[in-house]
DNA sequence: GAGTTTGAAACT
DNA sequence: CAGTTTCAAACTC
């Protein structure tokens, strides 16, 4: 049928669990693994409904967050089918409501119980908050849109499409309502006010709580409901620019998408696309709308930058940077319009995502929270950097990959920019082709999508996607021209149901020509025996579905075996929690445009490869080598011999970090900001993940540092920096060799953003800390089923940390932190105040994160006293460094979080059903068994 | 284009 | 955990 060798799949494991296919599609190869496979799986029903083609990696295989968001308490519902009012979808809501109102209500009386006292307190309550606004917002935009407007109620989430057009009012209107009910909630809104650039955020958070709670049929106060109205009254104004707004035919594509959002319902992607989408008629129409409010403007333009970095799903750093060039550009490109585009993005994306279910909305709105989260420093500063578009934060097949480090990111981004302009939907997305050297996938997944009926929605993504294509990464294009062009498949192979033959059918010569002409483009993959649904595949490995390029054979990695390819997804995440976690990762993100200029920041060896290579013959010189693949240097985490990559060796990794932070305080300003970055990134690199502890633990400054105050020029190349180990909580470093205490520093900053670490070990006790030092953001993730560790989920709520407010987004998990008895604070935190003192490191974390280290809690001795395997942090000596030495350099503006660490496992049971989780797990194991 | 080499992933 | 096998990409001719 669809597979040449349906009855030998290798798939065995995976596919068998895919025996469940969503029951959207019955395509032979359906049959064929339900055949195959024994098991029966009560899951597939969560996973498989949605799918769509388009999403983005993370996307695409559905994460464990994804799955656990969609997966309805009940059992299978697909979601995305629902366009129309499901009663099931509004229950399930109501329940997820209740949930979460009962948590805001705990959160609240935290807050007032700690009152300003704990900051941290107080933001993790923000952060339930800001979930609760989230999930109010979908609500708020569905009731913009049209004579819904009058429902508040999440619930009432039937009209996804209007809300999506709507979507931008909506949010506003939140915003709007924020600022008031801040003023009312003065005191809730006090903690989080204390720092003015939280301000904004703790706006968002605290007023959307509220919201949240009004909708949860609590207690609503007057006020807030004239605000809602008022909302909406701005809504339908906003409606009625829009209908104004020339991109209307967009939007109104974007109505059309409902089957288009069917297609992937839950799929975060689609947030993304239609955020994007709505950046874009945004960017056109809504200016005069949010003209209103600049403070406003301010907030969104932060959303719409943490928003594109969640869609990518990936590293912070990265997506950092993607975020900020990408708001950058978009703010230069529309300058009219740059808050519209973050809140109607996300109400477009929650409305768009799920009409079905209001908690599928409140899934997105979570994910879009997280987004938010991201910290605003990055808005402005980072301009683009795209230093290593190598795909950082993504995986090696990424379409950064194929992007020439020269070229960048940045340099297709700005094009993308430049294109862009009211229309430029298509010529940006184009363009970021272009960059791509994709030129002739984009081309052809946008000529279909404008020819076919189902173009139509994909037209709607498209333009969206290139409405943020410039701000966002390749990677979204790349899943969207992937699912275009499985579209396309499709339509050509009018549900015969053997895509994969139609696919097959272009000799894979020919593809894969292509994409070697193209400069590999989009590298895509050729397998033949994994059936593309093992991590040989680099779509599967990169969370993609094969698409045309690729000259796969019995690929099962395609939207129509979704089920499939989750269920194998799984498994392997079960194996290993990390074997979806991007590859290769980006420190650094955003580097001023001095230090960039200079150049030193392009180099590649900020980005370090996760896991590290293992190189024994190629030398690192080679493609066999994933470092040398990503354009990454290669770096303690690697095993290779006789390394000699050209983008760094394994043994320079350390030294050039000592010599940069050394020469920090020597640097102008620029540099040091520049440096920052570079640590920043340092800190953001997956190496530094441990699975062990937070690195607070440790402190010994005094004895990490060296006298050269760095890094020791050998580098250890011990197992034990490879940032696998992460997940399985193996042993702690150990080692004192500075290079580690270097990485430690590290760690210890940006412990708090390591999803892995957050994941895998133990959850409670870092979070715990993290929580004190950071609230945990909630996250979309959080929703993710506790079971499971999975990678993306990861990178979101590692994004959430990122944010120097992340702090105060804290979601309920948060709450459990807050009770946590942690503690004192460690030497890190000492560490912290003398830099700050100095004016150094402090500067770089201070915006969001100073109190929390300062605060005399201190999540890094309970850490330590928690974290079971003693993981020995040094002190951010050289951090320490880097900050007295630059003085006061701060402008980087750049906020680093030290701490947040999602809380992956409280949170999830708060949010998510722990059946979900169990369930998973209970598929884990029989998959398992399978195996 | 076929064959070889390479190293990651998977398996035992 | 180590060793082996499988796999697909990278590379060579």
């Amino acid at each position: 049928m669809d597979s040449p060798e349906p009855t030998k799949s290798p798939i065995p494991s995976s596919a068998a669990p895919s025996s469940s296919f969503s029951p959207v599609q019955e395509s032979p190869f359906s049959n064929f693994v339900s055949n195959l496979s024994p098991i029966k799986h009560d899951k597939v029903p969560h996973v498989a409904p949605r799918f769509l083609g388009l999403s983005s990696p993370p996307l695409v295989f559905t994460s464990p967050r994804i799955n656990t968001l969609k997966r309805p308490q009940s059992s299978n519902v697909e979601v995305s089918q629902n366009v129309k009012g499901d009663e099931q979808s509004t229950n399930r809501s109501g329940d997820l409501e209740r949930s979460v109102s009962e948590l805001h209500r705990e959160m609240i009386v935290d807050i007032k119980e700690d009152d300003t006292k704990d900051s941290m307190s107080v933001q993790p309550s923000s952060s339930s908050g800001c979930v609760d606004e989230y999930l109010a917002d979908p609500v708020e935009a569905d009731c913009v849109d049209s004579a819904y407007s009058v429902n508040l109620n999440l619930k009432q989430s039937n009209n996804v499409p209007e809300s999506s057009a709507n979507g931008l009012p909506c949010s506003k209107n939140l915003e709007s309502v924020d600022k008031h009910y801040s003023g009312r909630e003065a005191d809730a809104v006090q903690l989080l006010s204390r720092q003015s650039e939280k301000g904004l955020e703790t706006f968002d958070i605290e007023p959307l709580r509220i919201k949240e709670d009004q909708h949860g049929g609590q207690g609503i106060s007057d006020s807030c409901q004239q605000i809602d109205s008022d909302m909406f009254d701005l809504s339908s104004q906003e409606q009625g620019s829009k209908n104004l707004n020339p991109q209307k035919g967009v939007e109104d594509d974007g109505y059309g998408c409902d089957g288009f959002l069917q297609l992937q319902p839950g799929s975060l992607q689609m947030v993304q696309a239609y955020e994007g989408f709505a950046e874009n008629v945004g960017g056109v129409t809504d200016a005069p709308f949010y003209d209103t409010t600049h403070d406003l403007e301010a907030i969104e333009h932060l959303r719409g930058m943490s928003r594109r970095c969640l869609q990518f799903g990936e590293p912070q750093p990265e997506s950092k940077a993607n975020c900020s060039g990408s708001s950058n550009l978009v703010n230069d490109v529309i300058t009219s319009v740059p808050l519209a585009t973050s809140s109607k993005t996300e109400s477009l994306g929650s409305s768009h995502v799920d009409s079905s279910t209001s908690r599928k909305r409140r899934l997105v709105n979570l994910s879009q929270l997280a987004v938010n989260m991201i910290p605003q420093s990055y808005d402005n500063r980072s301009s683009l950097t795209v230093s290593k578009p190598s795909g950082i934060g993504l995986h090696l097949n990424s379409i950064f990959n194929a992007i020439p480090t020269d070229q960048g990111g940045t340099v297709s981004m700005k094009l993308a920019v430049d294109t862009m302009g009211t229309e430029g939907i298509k010529s940006a997305s184009i363009t970021s082709c272009q960059s791509m050297e994709n030129m002739e996938n984009c081309s052809d997944a946008f000529e279909k999508v404008s020819t076919a009926p189902q173009d139509r929605t994909l037209e709607a993504k498209v333009s969206t996607i290139e409405g943020s294509a410039a701000s966002e990464s390749l990677c979204t294009m790349e899943s969207i021209e992937c699912h275009m062009t499985v579209n396309r498949k499709r339509k050509l192979s009018s549900g015969d149901g053997d895509i994969n033959e139609v696919f097959n059918q272009q000799s894979p010569k020919n593809k894969r020509k292509k994409l070697s002409d193209s400069d590999e483009g989009c590298k895509r993959c050729n397998c033949k025996k994994s059936k593309c649904v093992k991590l040989y595949c680099d779509c599967f490995a990169a969370g993609i579905y094969c698409a045309e390029p690729c000259s796969c054979q019995g690929c099962f990695n395609r939207p129509e075996y979704e089920s499939t390819v989750l269920e194998t997804r799984q498994q392997i995440e079960s194996r290993n929690p990390l074997a979806f976690a991007p590859k290769i990762v980006q420190p650094v993100t955003e580097v001023p445009v001095n230090s960039r200029e200079d150049g030193n920041w392009k180099t590649p060896s900020s980005a370090r490869h996760k896991r590290g290579c293992n190189c024994k013959r190629s030398m690192c010189l080679k493609k066999y080598c994933e470092c040398y693949q990503a354009n990454v240097g290669c770096s303690i985490g690697c095993r290779c011999e006789g390394c000699k990559n050209v983008y760094g060796k394994k043994e320079d990794y350390y030294v050039t970090e000592a010599i940069v932070k050394r020469g920090v305080g020597e640097l102008s300003e620029s540099t040091v900001a520049a440096k920052k970055d570079f640590l920043h990134s340092e800190l953001c690199n997956p190496h530094y993940l441990t699975p062990t502890t937070p690195s607070f633990e440790h402190s010994d400054p005094g004895k990490n540092a060296s006298a050269s105050g760095l890094l020791p020029m050998r580098c250890l190349p011990s197992p034990e920096s490879d940032p696998t180990n992460v997940s399985l909580a193996k042993s702690p470093r150990t080692s004192n060799t500075n290079d580690m205490l270097l990485e430690t520093s590290k760690e210890n900053l940006y412990v708090g953003s390591h999803r892995d670490k957050i994941n895998y070990n133990n959850a409670d006790n870092i979070l715990a800390d993290d929580c004190h030092q950071t609230p945990l953001p909630n996250h979309p993730s959080i929703i993710i089923d506790s079971s499971s560790s999975k990678p993306r989920e990861l990178t979101n709520l590692s994004r959430l940390n990122l944010g120097p407010r992340s702090g105060c987004f804290t979601l309920g998990g948060s709450l459990r932190w807050r009770s946590s008895p942690i503690t004192p604070k460690s030497p890190i935190d000492k560490e912290l105040q003398q830099l700050d003192s100095d004016g150094g490191l402090y500067d770089i974390l201070e915006d969001d994160t100073p109190e929390m280290l300062k605060d005399t809690s201190t999540p890094l001795k309970s850490v330590k006293a928690s974290s079971p395997n003693g993981k020995r942090v040094s002190p951010p000596h050289k951090l320490h460094q880097l900050g007295s030495s630059s003085s006061g350099s701060l402008r980087s503006g750049r906020k680093f979080m030290l701490k947040a660490v999602p809380s992956f496992p409280p949170l999830t049971p708060c949010i998510v059903s722990k059946g979900n989780s169990n369930e998973s797990r209970s598929n884990y194991e029989e998959d398992g068994s399978k195996d």
